[in-house]
DNA sequence: GATGTGTAGCTACACATC
DNA sequence: GATGTGTAGCTACACATC
């Protein structure tokens, strides 16, 4: 080995001759394994340090450059090229480690610095020559050598890193993914990692471009994974948690957060972490919803030594809602936890957030899996639990000096001692009557808000005897709150201004008065004006602040009742003396809530649901978009409790009215919200039945492809849910969907020739899905073998199947203009199904494509695409009806069906006649055509890599890669263990063959080195 | 643009090692 | 018990080919 890279010898030509050989000997067998690259590395070094010595350090750079060239060609997948990029990095690395260990020796470290920088200066500014190249896996090659040599290159002049920015920056929007990876890679370390300023560095800036922009995941992948973590690009890191890709997504969980350690709680938000959690725990994929349990549920809790109060805490438990959906995850999935918390007596005593928040989520829990003894080893009787719950209610309302801060405290610990108390059991008659207590008193005389009153509720109604007295007891706070407040009003009225009038009396009545008979006329006058111009109230009505109270528990009063109203007078006089006037407030807010309560006493009664449907209309056609949107859910809930007995009728509204309310609320594209509740409230009252109106449905059918609602995420989600669910749901449902679509198909690929060819901006042409998918998703949802439960009897029906879908589109061919509609139409018909068993049916299918086939003017894609569904079309359905047909169309045929055998053989006579003989030579043609070509795969590209030739690759291509050791960039694949796959694959020719060759370069590139290289190196 | 094939990035399990 | 090693299998996406 010596001997071979001495360069005693005093020819020129042989040291270079020498020098060549050597370095191809090192790259020849460093090609084949990694194993041996440390020594080929020393090996290298050495002969460039002899190189340098003896002034021929620019021979050895020249025949590096190119023994590197000479795998820049290999593809991707070569792991030939890997491992000399490997070694090219591994070299770099070894160079600059051995400066930095004798930077203090002066002198030395000048010299060898130096060289080192002329090495790696030549060195990149000859492979960016390649990163221009056409050849995708030269600009690969090329960009991956940079990427892994950029740690270690030291200090590098400012021309040279403007060279590489330039360059890379065009490589990020390369056309091949992969490149694009690579050029992300060498970004990486050009960001600034310290950076606090407001301005973003420019590699920063086009990484932020790339996770948000580029439309390969794996791009965006190696962006999100390497764009350094600052509180300005964190946020934009967390953004792939909603990433189309879910890989992308998972990563977040299993890297990004993980890796995030203790420091997530610092360094993100709140609200950004509940998102973070809600979204992975709700994510559609499964891999990803587990991703974010690790973290959560082993990953975070260990980092907290597994105390969970203390995970609660760093989470925010009391303005952090995500906070249950974690303790559910841990209690799921940590079953040791369960086992290990204990509530000690004097917990109660000194309740936190954290920890009653604990203690609620572990009672759910243990309740719903009815872990009885552990709730009897850890919860008090009822009766203490109310005192406990007395002691918290106290410390909120008997003391006025709280801080807000304290009063929000407190009113969690309250709540979350509520959700307990909704679970417990009352057995004990003491306890229940105990909590019954405190309850009815909290609710009459503590101003609570609303999500306790919500819950103080629901524990009054466990602890009532029946929903009767549960409902007498509300409305009789109610009342009573009412009243004190018009008695308190009364005493300051009276202490303020003792000026009273004497009739006053009086005009309260008369305002009764007519208030009683303006109810009556908007109840059963359809005439009776808007609610909202309603008059001012009489005087002394509640202040608006109770009023909201009161109408608010009298809201989450009836959400929890089921009985009719006939049985319960108290609420007859709710309406009358709450809700009723509620809905004719001027007060936006009072209103809505009004008409939210009357929608819920329309449930329960069917006369008032068909008596208030005038209004409710109304509020929908007259309204604002809040009151739209509440009455839209109430009417669709009114519906689906009631069915149609609602409308059309002596005394109430046709439903025709209510019918143009939908089409106009669906078509109003100014109020989105209402569009969506709308389309949510109509899918469930066809998936129930309660609709069967083919016009509305269609409505509905086109607003989901709608162009105008496609930027609508709610309404195009709700409608991507519910229309599969309803076709698939029954049969009639899908017969309904048949029915519709031919027309559905004509009008939207109308719609879709139009967009195509005018300039409308606010319609751009792809606001609209192609009409071919939209056939595509039409055959989906009237594929009969998709609908669940069918009976035989379903399957008989031949009455509107798919095979009446396919037929409307065929008859109405001609009617579709656009060349590329009807080729769409044509090349799609072999996704039709073949289940129905209409001879007569698929028989005019026949005639009408034979009939295009013969006469329309079609291309070859849509003519094979006939003639194939024409051949199943004979194997699946007509040849089962050869008999029937030989029958009725002669007996010519039966005699040669007699003749032959075997179905098969009689099934392809059959083709042969029925088929049409150009459509049957197609197929035939196209088919022999397919096999004919399978083998002219081989080519001699591998001689081709296996000896490149010197001109093609030093012309324009170099390149190089080093390998970065300094922060490990994330990389996607690195799979390279020490045991690659070492059957690879063919290997480069880093040697000359010998004859030839060796002349060639001791003459002629010997020769060039002298004259003509070194000069244009000192050029450049 | 539709088609079949290939691949990344897991996920799970058994088993070995310290 | 915690770590690694090896194997197999899965799925959505990417790629190649026409």
């Amino acid at each position: 080995m010596s001997g071979n890279i001495s360069i005693d010898s005093d020819s020129p030509d042989s040291t270079n001759s020498k020098i060549f050989r050597a370095v191809a000997d090192v790259f020849q067998s460093a090609q084949s394994t990694y194993a041996g690259h440390r020594r080929h590395i020393a090996v290298l070094k050495r002969i460039q340090s002899k190189a340098v010595e003896t002034g021929y350090e620019e021979v050895f750079n020249y025949w590096f450059n190119k023994m590197v060239t000479l795998i820049l060609p290999l593809k991707r997948t070569e792991i030939v090229g890997d491992r000399i990029v490997r070694l090219v990095a591994g070299l770099v690395a070894s160079l600059e480690h051995e400066l930095e260990a004798i930077r203090d020796k002066q002198e030395e470290f000048d010299g060898k610095e130096k060289v080192f920088s002329r090495f790696v200066d030549q060195f990149i500014r000859h492979i960016l020559r390649g990163v221009e190249s056409r050849e995708k896996n030269v600009r690969y090659r090329v960009a991956q050598l940079l990427a892994v040599i950029m740690d270690n290159i030291g200090e590098i002049d400012e021309d040279l890193y403007k060279l590489i920015m330039w360059s890379f920056e065009k490589r990020l929007f390369d056309k091949e993914p992969p490149v694009r990876i690579q050029a992300i890679f060498c970004l990486t370390k050009f960001q600034d990692e310290d950076n606090a300023s407001e301005t973003m560095d420019e590699a920063s800036t086009k990484l932020i471009h790339a996770i948000r922009n580029d439309p390969s995941a794996e791009v965006r992948r190696a962006a999100m994974l390497n764009l350094v973590s600052l509180d300005k690009t964190k946020n934009i890191i967390m953004e792939r948690a909603r990433d189309v890709n879910p890989v992308n997504r998972r990563i977040i969980y299993t890297r990004v957060l993980k890796n995030m350690g203790a420091s997530v709680f610092q360094e993100l938000d709140e609200a950004l972490i509940a998102k973070l959690i809600t979204w992975g725990l709700e994510d559609r994929e499964e891999a990803v919803r587990n991703a974010c349990v690790r973290l959560v549920a082993f990953d975070w809790l260990n980092l907290m030594d597994g105390d969970i109060i203390k995970l609660l805490s760093e989470l925010n438990v009391t303005s952090n809602n995500v906070c249950e959906k974690v303790l559910d995850a841990i209690f799921t999935y940590r079953e040791d936890t369960v086992a290990k918390i204990k509530l000690p007596e004097n917990v109660w005593d000194s309740l936190t957030a954290e920890i009653t928040f604990l203690i609620r989520a572990f009672h759910a829990h243990c309740m719903q899996h009815k872990l009885e003894d552990i709730i009897d080893d850890n919860f008090p009787e009822a009766s203490r639990l109310s005192e406990i719950l007395q002691k918290y209610m106290d410390l909120r309302f008997s003391n006025n000096e709280l801080s807000k801060s304290d009063v929000t405290y407190l009113e969690f610990i309250i709540e979350q001692l509520l959700s307990v108390a909704f679970k417990f059991d009352y057995s004990d008659e003491i306890g229940r009557r105990a909590m019954l207590m405190i309850i009815r008193n909290a609710l009459a005389n503590y101003s609570l808000t609303a999500p306790i009153v919500k819950i103080a509720l629901q524990v009054l109604k466990v602890l009532s005897i029946n929903e009767r007295d549960f409902i007498a007891m509300t409305v009789e706070i109610i009342t009573d709150i009412r009243d004190e407040d018009i008695e308190k009003q009364e005493a300051e009225e009276a202490n303020r201004d003792s000026r009273v009038k004497p009739n006053e009396d009086e005009d309260d009545e008369a305002a009764v008065e007519s208030f009683h008979s303006a109810v009556d006329d908007l109840v059963n006058n359809k005439n009776t004006p808007v609610p909202s111009v309603a008059t001012v109230g009489p005087e002394k009505e509640v202040s608006p602040h109770t009023l909201l109270a009161c109408l608010t528990m009298s809201q989450y009063m009836l959400e929890l009742i089921h009985s009719s109203i006939d049985e319960n007078v108290m609420i007859s006089s709710l309406i009358d003396t709450l809700i009723t006037p509620a809905v004719r407030s001027t007060q936006s807010e009072v209103r809505e809530l009004g008409v939210r309560n009357l929608g819920l006493c329309s449930l329960l009664d069917v006369n008032i649901a068909t008596e208030s449907l005038y209004l409710f209309g109304m509020c929908v056609s007259k309204g604002d978009a809040g009151l739209k949107t509440i009455a839209l859910k109430v009417i669709a809930d009114i519906f689906s409790v009631h069915g149609t007995k609602v409308v059309d009728g002596e005394g109430k509204v046709d439903s025709i009215s209510l019918h143009k309310i939908f089409y106009k609320t669906l078509k109003n594209c100014e109020l989105p919200e209402c569009q969506a509740t709308v389309a949510e409230g109509l899918c469930k009252l066809f998936l129930g039945d309660v609709f069967i109106d083919d016009d509305l449905f269609e409505t509905l059918i086109l607003s989901y492809f709608s162009p105008a609602n496609s930027q609508n995420e709610a309404l195009v989600q709700a409608f991507a849910f519910c229309l599969p669910v309803y076709c698939y749901s029954h049969i009639r449902h899908q017969k309904r969907m048949v029915r519709v679509a031919g027309d559905v198909l004509l009008r939207l690929s109308v719609l879709w020739d139009e967009l195509q060819t005018n300039d409308d901006n606010s319609m751009p042409p792809d606001s609209m899905l192609k009409p071919n998918v939209i056939l595509q998703e039409l055959i989906e949802w009237t594929d009969p073998r998709k609908v669940v439960n069918q009976t035989e009897e379903h399957l008989q029906d031949e009455e509107d199947t798919q095979l009446d879908f396919l037929l409307n589109i065929l008859r109405m061919y001609y009617k579709f203009e656009r060349k590329e509609v009807k080729k769409m139409i044509l090349t799609n018909i072999n996704r039709f199904t073949f289940q129905d068993r209409s001879i007569r049916k698929w028989k005019e299918v026949r005639e009408i494509l034979e009939d295009i086939s013969d006469n329309d003017d079609i291309d070859s894609t849509s003519r094979t695409s006939i003639s194939k569904f024409l051949f199943s079309l004979q194997e699946n359905i007509l040849s089962e009806d050869v008999d029937v047909e030989s029958t009725r169309d002669g007996a010519s045929d039966v005699e040669e069906q007699l003749s032959t055998s075997s179905s098969e053989e009689r099934m392809s006579k059959d083709e042969k006649t029925d088929l049409s003989p150009a459509s049957l030579n197609d197929a035939k043609s196209n088919v022999s055509m397919a096999d004919e070509e399978k083998p002219s795969v081989t080519s001699d590209a591998p001689s081709q890599v296996l000896l490149p030739s010197a001109s093609d690759t030093v012309s324009s291509e170099e390149n190089s890669r080093l390998r970065s050791k300094k922060r490990n960039r994330a990389d996607l694949s690195d799979s390279e263990s020490s045991s690659d796959r070492e059957k690879s694959n063919r290997m480069v020719s880093f040697v000359l063959p010998e004859p030839q060759s060796s002349q060639s370069s001791d003459s002629s590139y010997g020769g060039q080195l002298e004259d003509s290289s070194f000069e244009d190196d000192k050029e450049e």
